[in-house]
DNA sequence: GAGGGCAATGTTAGCGATAACATAAATAAA
DNA sequence: TTTATTTATGTTATCGCTAACATTGCCCTC
């Protein structure tokens, strides 16, 4: 007992029993065992976190971040993925809820029924990422993807585009890149400047070949387009390279605005006009958030919005 | 003990007894304390996971690889970032060892002695990733990196190239770049070249700033350069904008080598010559790799190789 | 029909920590 | 000095599972 009292509670120990018990803690080699730990106090220390994969750019800084955090307040981080599944989410989310997690951190946004009611019972913290939900499930910190659609479809109307396409992936899983969509749709229908020219491609997560095969699509359709706004940066690399490829001058034939602010579009890089999401900062806030909502703290917002900024570079 | 049994060994309860426990638990919502049962069974069916950082690209993949493969085997990642520090690192093997993993995989290559200490106590399975050490702490899954380095500059020499530098990071941490530059320096002294011609960049983790201003140095010192190889596909990217800045052609002017193939090298982003590494597969080979030995098959291979692959793309 | 073998289920005793309470020692107050 | 109060440490029971062993009932064999 007192062992325990000087690794949680030093305070509470003699200062010399305290030396004494860590000098035996170093010569035994003792490590405390969590698992025990969480069994007795009912508190894990654990916060679980389900993303749809790591690779397409946009959530490994929020991983960072969360991590981080987490780790500054000593809980440690438990991480699924699941491909874009709600199966796997949802196979995933009851394996987590065995772990007795402090909270858990969520960054899809359809979730099956299952995975609901888990979640529901589960009577612990949940914060959602990424977007803003109407009703979330408990709380949720992110950003409005359509209004961020809409403000970088205004700045390309703004510099007097009157013809502008969308390229964007069609999963029906990836409702953020709809939502940018709609945004898009807001602004054409806000200025009353043509029907919406969307190049939906098929498959699931972004990459260049999509912003490729977009670009000629919207090309090929509508003569008339002078700028497109594609969902994410990986899709506007592709369509810069198509553009490129046919020899059209960026932005002065065509300008190409992208989404994420990848490490990539940056001034020496592609210098690409997009839309900067704080992806670590979400990460950062969710952490904070879900465990000050486990500490009881329940006056805090339950919505926090991080919002998003246009960056204007010299692709648009 | 029957509901452990219909949970964990199906096949030794009667299927009627089987269909009623399940039912139970349905109704119920009765989610198992997988804590609990790793307190009792000694296996927490928990492998953790150190990765310096997921946003530079390189990890972010092997990470998807790993829980990928994880989850379809019943097992959970701990995840923790280290942010390129040593003594992170030490804390956050400590803080994991307190949660009895399975087994744990590391991807940083120095470890602060404690942190040995610890992994040596520690009697798990350990594998470390992204390098093949001379004398891992117990197994390893990657590839070389000098071997690595040591083919793209062979490969830029049989193009004719005279005239061949390199772009990295300085970054002590960073020993894997430092491993990528030794090959280079290697394929020059074999073919007796020239000296190496090394632009090194301050800073941590690779982004496009540093491949600009590593070209400007190379350059400026040693005019007659014709085939930059830069240590990443981010520092590529950051080549490739200064030649374009400078108005020199790609690949006709300077040639630009990177390395990784991120998505963006793909070939409709910028067809960037580079080297593939399979990350993914590293993710996935380090994970069967640990619960094997975790199950006492100790007849494998401690050291696996899994190559790389000079991908011929337009920039060199 | 006694004994051996097997399959299905039940019982007991921990795993290693902590919450809650109990006690002992040290200090303050009356 | 005696009693109250605080501070430091010790005891006990418990968290929810599973390893190991015990029991029950059934079928089979000789």
């Amino acid at each position: 007992m007192t062992v325990s009292r000087v690794l949680r509670t030093p305070d509470k120990v003699r200062p010399e029993t305290c030396r004494r018990v860590q000098a035996a803690i170093r010569k035994l080699g003792y490590v405390p065992d969590e698992a025990a730990g969480a069994l007795s106090s009912r508190r894990s220390r654990i916060i679980g976190a389900l993303v749809s994969t790591l690779g397409g750019s946009f959530f490994a800084s929020t991983v960072d971040g969360l991590s981080q955090t987490l780790r500054e307040q000593g809980y440690q981080l438990l991480l699924a993925t699941t491909n874009y599944t709600p199966e796997i989410e949802a196979d995933s989310i009851a394996a987590m809820l065995a772990r007795r997690p402090d909270g858990l951190v969520l960054t899809s946004t359809q979730h099956t029924d299952m995975a609901n009611r888990l979640l529901k019972r589960a009577r612990i913290p949940i914060v959602e990422l990424w977007e803003l939900p109407e009703a979330p499930i408990d709380s949720a910190v992110g950003f409005s993807n359509r209004a961020a659609g809409n403000a970088m479809t205004e700045f390309l109307a703004d510099a007097g585009h009157k013809g502008i396409g969308f390229i964007g992936r069609s999963s029906p899983f990836d409702r953020r890149g709809q939502l940018r969509r709609a945004g898009y749709k807001d602004a054409l229908a806000a200025r009353s400047l043509h029907a919406p020219r969307v190049a939906s491609v098929a498959g699931l997560g972004d990459d260049p070949s999509a912003g490729a095969s977009g670009l000629a699509h919207l090309l090929m359709r509508w003569e008339d387009t002078t700028a497109v706004f594609c969902a994410s940066d990986s899709i506007a690399l592709g369509a810069l390279s198509e553009a490129r490829r046919r020899g059209l001058r960026v932005p002065d034939d065509i300008a190409i605005a992208g989404f994420g602010d990848f490490e990539m579009a940056s001034e020496n890089g592609l210098a690409l006009t997009t839309v900067r999401v704080p992806g670590f900062a979400i990460g950062e806030e969710a952490a904070r958030l879900v465990l000050r909502r486990g500490n009881g703290e329940a006056t805090h917002k339950r919505i926090v919005d991080l919002g998003f900024q246009i960056v204007r570079r010299m692709t648009a």
